[in-house]
DNA sequence: TCCTGATTCCGTACGGTGTAAAGTGATGCT
DNA sequence: AGCATCACTTTACACCGTACGGAATCAGGA
């Protein structure tokens, strides 16, 4: 299922994501000397959700991982939750933060080709729902990226703010749909087109009178694929650069066109 | 967190899925005769979801909805997910599968607006991974009705696989975006103009370099909104609205130079 | 009519979860 | 030296999904 995100104290959560490492060199408190980090927490837990999923993240498996207990994790991180909104920000680091390349369309598609690589490699990030009201900083640099590009286009600002979420929720389908494919053909052993088959007979079975209820469907279904045959995760990302393509041709008029409208 | 669907036996999910009522008179099995329905059990589910969200969606609580105890439910149900899944399709049921109205942009429109509808009324569908390989007789007709509404505009194959990808994953997520904003409105008691201040207060004392880090996310910001003022429901059906005319821009030139490309 | 076997229902129990609460030691300041 | 403070452990609790086994219930065959 989806995971909320940041329902702690919020001033605490954003503290936590936009921490400006301490100066390393001062210590003066009484106490034992931490023998952990957020760093180390933040970047185990990413490690365990990349091996497991997040259902195999728990906080004992993730204290585990650093050799201590469950509970040792509290000192540093107030909860479960903020911890995943720590890890989701985290995931978001290092990604280009400009594209000087041909053009904004060709920046934008580049854009989401990162990303969309970014989502297959940590698949976890797209079960954590994006539109929680707490942003971190890698993710609001990815969001800046993408403005950044957008601005070159001259497009006004209701037309940019509608871009920047019609992209970033395709490039998430997309990926999110590519992902689950890829895990649910994982987890039977079956190649994808023995596995599309063996759901199509059961469906036969089940549902006879499916070409008469769903004649359009059906007949997509039966159009030949062409991209790449019947890998789910060529098709996902088939669809994305037709989507992007059809969004970035709506943004081109309204760019040429100088509408303001919206 | 997203859940995700359809691990257990997948003949069994399906036969569920697609389940073609009984004929109501016969009955001829020893044992005494079922209290429960599979009908009833999804409709408790889809209420107790709609009342406390999907973490308040236990089998215990399902049950005690019922009158009954968790593990009844497994004589008709085989475990949580599948349920699940049953709940997800039956709650895209009844929803229009026609729009005859003026021409295939309103008639998008229009099925956009009440999939929105839909989305909002049961928000936890939302945290249901869409993109599960398992499909339910409802769901299926959304798509055959949005796919009707698409061959109407006489596009290739290849052009309506990605447009129906791309506008059910621009409805998901706007909607998402909106659930989960008027979600975090009504956990803090406060309206939605305060929370935002809080919150940009507390951005502004952890990263008190925000403006010239992301000058163009702060430009955007301070943009008029315009549709609405802060009411963040209105922002995403905003941008839903505007997403939506950018892609079926996108759409109508695909269909008036005749490009069959992709 | 009684028996038999199938079927439903449910109490109990197990291993798992997040985390509250209290106890244990190590540490640096006064 | 004394002590407040912090990191960390231990224990415990409430809750979860569900495996298991027994009890109750009923239709059909004898």
């Amino acid at each position: 299922m989806t995971v909320y995100g940041g329902q702690g104290d919020p001033a605490r959560t954003m503290a936590l994501l936009w921490r400006g490492g301490a100066p390393p060199g001062t210590r003066t408190a009484p106490g034992p000397r931490p023998g952990l980090t957020v760093d180390a927490i933040v970047a185990a837990g990413i490690a365990l959700a990349d091996e497991s999923g997040l259902g195999g993240l728990s906080m004992r498996a993730v204290g585990g991982r650093l050799g201590t207990s469950a509970m040792a994790l509290y000192t540093y991180v107030p909860s479960k939750r903020e911890l995943l909104d720590l890890m989701y920000d985290q995931a978001h680091a290092d990604l280009p933060t400009g594209y000087p390349a041909a053009g904004p369309r060709a920046a934008v598609l580049a854009w989401a080709a990162d990303l969309w690589d970014r989502y297959l490699r940590h698949p976890w990030l797209l079960q954590v729902s994006y539109a929680r009201p707490v942003l971190g900083p890698h993710e609001q640099a990815v969001l800046e990226t993408l403005l950044g590009i957008l601005d070159a286009m001259g497009l006004p600002a209701a037309v940019r703010r509608t871009a920047v979420s019609a992209l970033l929720h395709l490039v998430r389908g997309m990926a999110q749909t590519a992902a689950e494919s890829r895990a649910a053909a994982g987890a039977t052993g079956d190649a994808d087109e023995q596995w599309w088959h063996a759901r199509a007979a059961q469906l036969a079975q089940v549902a006879p009178d499916f070409a008469q209820r769903f004649p359009h469907s059906t007949a997509l279904a039966q159009a030949p694929a062409g991209d790449g045959g019947y890998d789910p995760v060529a098709a996902a990302r088939a669809a994305l650069t037709g989507g992007l393509d059809l969004l970035l041709d709506g943004l081109d008029a309204r760019n040429d066109h100088g509408t303001q409208v919206l």
